[in-house]
DNA sequence: GATGAATGAGTCTTCATTCAT
DNA sequence: GATGAATGAAGACTCATTCAT
């Protein structure tokens, strides 16, 4: 009976352990996000950010392999959580839009909230020169956002070629990877004018090309 | 005699040394351009730079306080750069645009021209985030592509209010800002369908404010 | 009566605990000897050895005071195995050894054999450095060698002074640590030509000195 | 003529401080390989050698690539010595030793005094551990005393096989090998009894060989 | 003005050891 | 006794910056 109580304890311990193990990683990595945020990642020192965490630069390469792996794995957890707010808000992909308005104004919503919600996106994915691993690691993110307006747009202009379709999704993508940096630092970006203006913008594009 | 001489030698030596500073400066300041494009400012040794560029270390710190110093006279020397390519092309400022569209197009093949010319200026000062210390070096070309910016709508939208000028002026930089890397990267960035479309794109937004 | 009975038990359960104990510690030494030959002493990590020898790091640390403890453990375990072989095959320590030559052979032979059955023995204590750290636990091996050859000349060579002896003694078992490491490295070191010249050149040695 | 003046200062200047340089190149080296000597390769740190050299730890980075490229640089210079104090001594390798007994005692003479004269050649060489490179470093020392020791035995013992040769050179410099540490932490290592009976040692096997 | 050797604070990372459970 | 998460003191190495010449 004592055997099979230590082993109750024993399985009990160990499922705290790793509770506690997944719970110390997420805020390391919530931590590093908002260092990576106010200082870049090249800025950010390992040491500080255990040390922002309440952690020991060991206890850091416990759950992080190096830096980069930090970054990489902030990146999964964007890719993770941006796929399931974008299926949630627009629609599985595959569901057709019966409107193009409708499309782009949830899509913008729900990037707006996501960049509001996770800083670190930004600060970390936006630029001109991430290391390739971790661009490598948003690859799939970019994807999933080009599949779903390619989706979109060639369903509503069935007589354009696919490098025409192509082409209107890269502009789309990047004309609002333009003005997202700056509705991101707004007071309370989803009902901020800027996101409205996007919206405009993006909608007269279409209707220009459409 | 001897005096008026030596001061004559004087001046005559101190001019040619200063030419041969601010060329010594050119040419450091092209150096670390290229040098900040292939590895990113914080890539970047002031080491490499001074050897690349032909001078010592020592030198190097002759010419720019520091490193940042470097990127914020990059970011001086665009600023004139683009001022000049930017009059030549549009007009001076003050210049009343007869036309928006016009304007918009000349715009944007100066930005791209310029973007060509200078990659310096995407690796630096495109990027999404700005790590601390390039921030600062950053702001007075915003100012000065706004400031332009701003001056042409207002021209031709009396009606509206500061806040709401202002609101299109960040719009229009921002959006041309998401597509200008892409547009970059291309073969022949100035004949690139997306020079055209991005000239649509913002003809399309103004179309719909006006 | 329920007293004697849980001490009865104790008793078991202790003897049991005990029993286990020293397997276990015996198994990390193993672990440990296999570790060391593969990478060195500095390069063994204690969390390697733990984990290689299916154990927490902690409990190590229950059976060795320190990494360097278990390094001194090991010479200890060779010192016993090692004296255990010698006296099987030479004969107890004290005995007379009627002929010196025959000494030197079964020697070499015990040695080698020692050699090839323990290969830690040789990766730890058979450099001609030993890191500070393993000095110390190196001393009784020497001493343990040196006093057992130190006996046998003695014994044959009456006249000699005790420097002489001494000085022997050194010879002896330096020359014979030179070609060991060598002799280890064989296909079949019992068989090995190379155990014979060792053989023969301590013979030699020690007529010559006779 | 003040040009020509400056030109001369900048070759003096240039002159001088490459002396320096090679002279603070040395003393790191000669500090660092007390360093080896007294806590081994791994136990030495970086910042240790640099601090006791009288350098900064960056300096010593201008001068060695890393940690390892001492380690070498060290080989490299033992190689060097060894190869000319050999030469000097016994003879230019091809010159016929008429006398085997004149060329152990030679060669062993100049080993002594080489390995007393440099200790970190056995702390950091003599070891069954070393790491590839610094091995790969000392190669060269393994082969020119290998093919010195086979050139004059095969030139004593024409009747025999190269394996035998071969045999016999090996077990000559791995008998020299054992003792040589002994010696090496003598009082006045040349003097040492242990020198003579190593030349002994060697003398009797290679009679007994003959 | 120019040089480049020298600096040293600071970076990422490891690992022997401890301790709460 | 056992566990393994946590610790934190170093270690090798870099690089912006200075300064004697």
């Amino acid at each position: 009976m004592s055997s099979v109580h230590s082993t109750e304890n024993g399985q009990r311990r160990s499922a705290n352990r790793q509770a506690r193990g997944i719970r110390r990683r997420a805020e390391i990595l919530a931590t590093a996000e908002s260092v990576f945020t106010e200082v870049g990642f090249e800025g950010a020192t390992t040491n500080l950010i255990a040390q922002r965490a309440g952690v020991s630069p060991g206890s850091l390469y416990q759950f992080f392999r190096s830096k980069q792996d930090i970054a990489v794995s902030l990146a999964e957890l964007y890719v993770a959580e941006l796929t399931k707010a974008q299926s949630a808000a627009v629609g599985a992909p595959g569901a057709r839009e019966s409107d193009l308005n409708e499309f782009v104004d949830r899509s913008i919503d729900v990037m707006v909230r996501f960049n509001a919600a996770y800083p670190g996106f930004l600060a970390l994915f936006m630029r001109a020169d991430s290391p390739p691993p971790l661009r490598e690691a948003i690859a799939p993110l970019q994807h999933m956002l080009s599949a779903r307006i390619h989706e979109v747009l060639a369903a509503h202009m069935p007589d354009r070629s696919e490098a025409e379709i192509a082409r209107y999704t890269l502009m789309v993508l990047q004309l609002a990877r333009g003005v997202m940096p700056v509705i991101a630092t707004e007071e309370n970006p989803l009902e901020s004018p800027l996101t409205g203006e996007l919206k405009r913008a993006l909608r007269a594009y279409l209707a220009e090309i459409g």
